[in-house]
RNA sequence: GCUGUUGUAGCUCAGGGGUAGAGCACUUCCUUGGUAAGGAAGAGGUCAUGGGUUCAAAUCCCAUCAACAGCUCCA
């Protein structure tokens, strides 16, 4: 017998070689069917292989990452199994679960494998999952894995096996499909009841671009078919918040091939909103003692050969700008720094001086790879929100804690209440990789993980994702739908101040080196904007939107008296417009919806005759009657009210 | 940059070797209205660009450009 010890610190007592499955047979039915994998010590197993010892173990189901991957991954090989069936001779990479379903990186020679043929693949695995074939897990020598997958022919197998230590090496078989993996699965195919395949991309075969392009094919599967409709129905969703599609209805920003790939442009509505938002943090930053700069768009080589940027990111960058004078070459700036590093240099400074907090909305120019655009997150020219600050080395900490008040407002304001917090650190065996002392490094990163406790900011830390001039912390936040975005970073240089010698004069009269702190807490104007419009669908809150009211004449007879009603809102500040279309009132609300505007003013007899405006809030819902004089009134009140609480630190 | 897909009216899209289609938007007219689409008429396109095949190309082929989904990259 061995003890089994439960995670709420239960023990029973079972056979020796008793199974995953056997144990959540023994508690219940319904648990039986559900459990997908079981964690043993902390590893996770298949439901079928024999427990020898003493454990302690987690029966993992749907809801539990653990389930869902040995699902998700049962799926790809039930889909190798299909492709192995569709296209003979097929040879297979890898195929692992990911974080919304999975995909199988495959080489199917001269076959290509097209979007058009996915439908087969899917209806190939239904038949297949029909069969109801058990997955069977068995322990290989190395020599035997080789051997095996030599006869195959499959090189991406072999090079893979020839990687892995002997006696570690298992294979899963279910009906004709043998694939070498390391598990766990499902006990049995018929487990996979809804199946959809998603897309097919390139991917280079162990993500070097050196190496052979394979097919790569993503799906996603469901125990029931109720939670694949309603996924196929969240994709929908997250369609509809596209920022390319809304930023395009609500004539946000736009894109020209005229004018160059990658390159927005923002249109009068969006520029307005993207202003709001810059005036906001300008606000907030001229509490927290910021001094605003402004510098230009290009920059002499030589700035960049003394940055070390040229030398990093110059042959990968837009080219040079050649002057008719020879000999002078100009860069697009690509950041701010080293400018402002300049400007920290035009005079001395002094201890009492520090810290020095730069701020300017500076637009930079990097040469993304084309196939890497994206909208507005990832574009060729953008706007950073962007500021340096300069310190004393004892600074550092207290300046951090600031920082991460002022993006902590900026979430607040906007209601991205879904923050998760990274700190990048070193790759502690690579430390050559980095610019920078390791006195420094160490010193920097220590000040990032202290500042985040004091803030009891929850933050998970990435060891080997700084930059190669120190470490950072990044924001990201979810949008409705959950998926994943980076906006606010600060970053610690400890590089540039020593390459542009800067310093400054201590209580000692000496000349010390300060230390300069990265931020942005937007990250760049046009990512928060994108990210913002997929937060909010496009019902931006109403002291952002460009467009706050709009007033619905009934006819046209009232259209003297909407535009009267215009003039006296626009008198206080409030963005109207008279929508005086020869139209129903009944068109003008749903048009007017769809430009997701909050307030609607219906103004006809009634109204013009008392003075007053029908208020009809977005989406519908009560309305009311009052004068022009009230309804100004409130809408300002609930302006200044947002703001001055967001504006009170 | 790589792989695949796509490119037709301002927008969303159908069609497809023989003189270009719809809905919405736009213009004009009718209607003068009360909380999510009133009616009619009209205007609008070198079918992304450049080559090729063909009696004939928007349609087939090649190249280029751009967008999309991934891969790689990201100061």
């Amino acid at each position: 017998m061995i003890n089994i010890t439960f995670p709420d610190g239960n023990v029973r007592q079972y056979e020796n070689g008793v199974t995953g499955q056997e144990i959540a047979e023994s508690i219940s039915p319904r648990l039986a069917q559900e459990v997908l994998s079981i964690g043993v010590n902390g590893d996770t197993w298949d439901l079928s292989r024999p427990i020898n010892s003493d454990s302690s173990i987690v029966l993992y189901k749907w809801d539990d990452e653990e389930g869902k991957h040995a699902y998700w991954h049962s799926s790809a090989h039930l889909m190798a199994e299909a492709l192995q069936e569709l296209y003979p001779g097929i040879k297979f990479g890898i195929g692992p679960a990911i974080e919304n379903g999975f995909y199988y990186d495959v080489d199917p020679g001269t076959a290509v494998i097209k979007e058009s043929d996915l439908q087969n693949i899917e209806k190939k695995m239904i038949e297949l999952a029909a069969l109801k074939e058990d997955i069977v897990r068995q322990d290989i020598s190395k020599t035997d894995a080789l051997k095996l997958f030599e006869e195959k022919g499959d090189e991406y197998k072999t090079e893979l096996i020839s990687d892995l230590e002997d006696g570690t090496i298992t294979l899963y078989t279910q009906g004709n499909f043998t694939d070498l993996c390391r598990g766990p699965h499902l006990r049995n195919t018929g487990e996979i009841k809804a199946i959809k395949m998603l897309s097919v991309a390139g991917a280079y075969w162990r993500g070097d671009e050196k190496r052979k392009q394979l097919t790569r094919i993503y799906g996603i599967t469901f125990p029931k078919k109720k939670m694949l409709d309603e996924y196929l129905v969240m994709l929908e969703e997250a369609k509809k918040r596209d920022h390319r599609k809304i930023g395009k209805e609500l004539e946000l920003f736009m894109f020209s091939e005229t004018v160059g790939k990658g390159l927005p442009m923002w249109l009068p509505k969006g520029t307005a909103l993207r202003l709001r938002l810059e005036d906001f943090l300008k606000k907030i930053q001229r509490k927290y003692e910021y001094q605003q700069v402004i510098t230009p768009h290009i920059g002499n080589k030589l700035l960049y050969i003394t940055s070390g940027h040229y030398a990093k990111y110059g042959q990968d960058s837009f080219q040079p700008i050649h002057t008719p004078e020879e000999g002078e070459e100009y860069l697009l700036k690509p950041m701010n720094c080293p400018h402002h590093c300049e400007i920290y240099k035009h005079k001395p400074r002094s201890y009492k001086d520090l810290p020095v907090r730069m701020a300017e909305f500076g637009t930079v120019y990097r040469y993304e790879q084309s196939g890497e655009l994206h909208g507005l997150t990832r574009v060729r020219s953008f706007t950073q929100d962007d500021a340096h600050i300069f310190c004393r080395p004892d600074q550092v900490k207290n300046e951090f804690l600031k920082v991460m008040d002022i993006i902590n407002i900026i979430f607040k304001a906007l209601d991205f209440t879904n923050v998760e917090v990274q700190i990048s650190l070193r790759d502690p065996e690579n430390k050559e990789k980095y610019i920078g002392s390791d006195e420094n490094w160490e010193k920097a990163e220590q000040s990032i993980v202290e500042a985040c406790e004091e803030k009891g900011l929850k933050a998970k830390v990435e060891l080997g994702e700084a930059a190669f001039y120190g470490p950072k912390l990044d924001f990201m936040v979810r949008d409705a739908i959950g998926r994943k975005w980076q906006l606010g970073t600060i970053q610690v240089d400890y590089n540039l101040p020593e390459r542009f010698e800067l310093e400054y004069t201590g209580e000692d009269n000496q000349k010390h080196r300060p230390v300069m702190i990265h931020r942005a807490p937007f990250g760049s104007m046009e990512r928060f904007v994108a990210v913002l419009i997929e937060h909010t669908a496009g019902k931006f809150p109403l002291w952002l939107t460009p467009e706050q009211v709009v007033i619905l004449p009934v006819s046209e007879k009232y259209n003297d008296y909407a535009n009267e009603v215009a003039k006296k809102l626009d008198a206080r500040d409030i963005r109207v417009s008279v929508d005086d279309r020869n139209e129903k009132v009944g068109r003008k609300i749903r048009d007017n919806e769809l430009k997701r505007i909050p307030y609607m003013l219906i103004v006809g007899e009634k109204e013009a005759e008392n003075g007053e405006v029908n208020v009809r809030k977005q989406g519908g819902g009560e309305q009311y009657s009052q004068s022009i004089d009230d309804f100004a009134v409130s809408i300002n009140k609930e302006v200044e009210k947002i703001l001055k609480e967001a504006l009170t630190f």
